[in-house]
DNA sequence: TTTTTAATAGACCGATCGGTTTAGAAAGTC
DNA sequence: GACTTTCTAAACCGATCGGTCTATTAAAAA
């Protein structure tokens, strides 16, 4: 018999992409050891309480990526270091509209019910931080929010159109008009 | 025992609800059942291919509707008319974000691959039909493509965020920005 | 009225669900 | 080497899954 040994932080990433390509709902128990090569036994080591405990955790670790490799730049760096860092950051994770993101997938069904509180603070953040940013930059408080709401918004529903038209070129395309956006009206 | 008769027209329209609220895989088909308060027997007498069949009936009712009401009027009438009429239309139907984009959700996980060309057929003429009005009103093939993908992104961003803050007040702010921004394009 | 048809209610089916348990393999500790 | 701990594999569980079937009801057709 042959056994894999595992690291908790493999199956965390390894059972993310499966939530990503299936949603909470359709990714199985089943699917998920299909697809990861995990035994449910493995799984239940790391996760005592199941599905719930692996969503939780998994969005955990995505919020603190984009702590430390978004928001804390945003909220502690130079406003233009850390505006340009955030489209190049946005552009290498979502790998041309291909990788969707999770929060956002989970917020659109019931499942945004289980997690409120993760959902709404990710999204929070990551406004807040760009908003703040911007009125660093020298913006005006209202213009700085309308803006950061425009290019979170620009980013989630890119992904969606990336996905619903097979098209990776409109998710960079995308970015690129959203920072160009933003750069002018930083001027 | 009590019995209570339906159209199919209701069928679909309760149906929809329920996949909107949960998802594809999330609408089992007790829940179907017990939220519509149709049985299984009338679910399975309007649509005997069983749930593929009902998403597939109520993503081209979506899409019917859609095209009467929002891409034939964008195709033949007066640009100016259709434009502003695509945004009261919007903020109607989607319902300051309360209620999403069914299509947009199943293109973001693998319910896609059940229902591709419906998918992208809808997100495309969307696109191509409002694209289409802004070049009759006067802009360049560029801009008047860039703005159209932009708008419908933004209302799929906007649904997403409105959902994920659990603010209904995102929604219709995002439509007025995005239709400001189109109205300066145009002049 | 009688017959036929359209439609509903819900018991029922095998398969799959999320989750538990048991057995045992690898790795560390002494 | 003996013992303990950590982790994996997979059989197994009751519940729920999507889907079928039968009985029954209401209305249309005759």
């Amino acid at each position: 018999m042959v056994r894999t040994v595992f690291e908790k932080a493999d199956a965390i990433a390894l059972v993310a992409e499966v939530f990503r390509e299936l949603g909470y709902e359709g990714a199985s128990m089943s699917e998920i050891t299909a697809r990861t090569k995990l035994s449910k036994g493995s799984l239940y080591h790391f996760f005592p309480g199941g599905k719930e405990e692996m969503a939780a955790e998994i969005m955990a670790h995505i919020d603190g990526w984009f702590v430390t490799e978004m928001f804390r730049p945003l909220e502690e760096e130079e406003p233009s270091v850390a505006i340009s860092r955030m489209w190049e950051t946005a552009e290498g994770y979502f790998r041309s509209g291909r990788r969707i993101c999770l929060i956002g997938a989970f917020a659109l069904d019931d499942t945004r019910d289980r997690f409120p509180s993760v959902i709404q603070g990710y999204f929070q953040r990551w406004i807040d931080a760009l908003a703040g940013s911007l009125i660093k930059a020298g913006l005006r408080d209202g213009e700085a929010k309308a803006l950061a709401e425009d290019a979170v918004i620009g980013i989630q529903g890119a992904l969606t159109l990336a996905r619903a038209l097979c098209d990776d070129a409109i998710f960079d395309r995308t970015l690129t008009r959203l920072k160009l956006r933003m750069e002018a009206a930083l001027k």
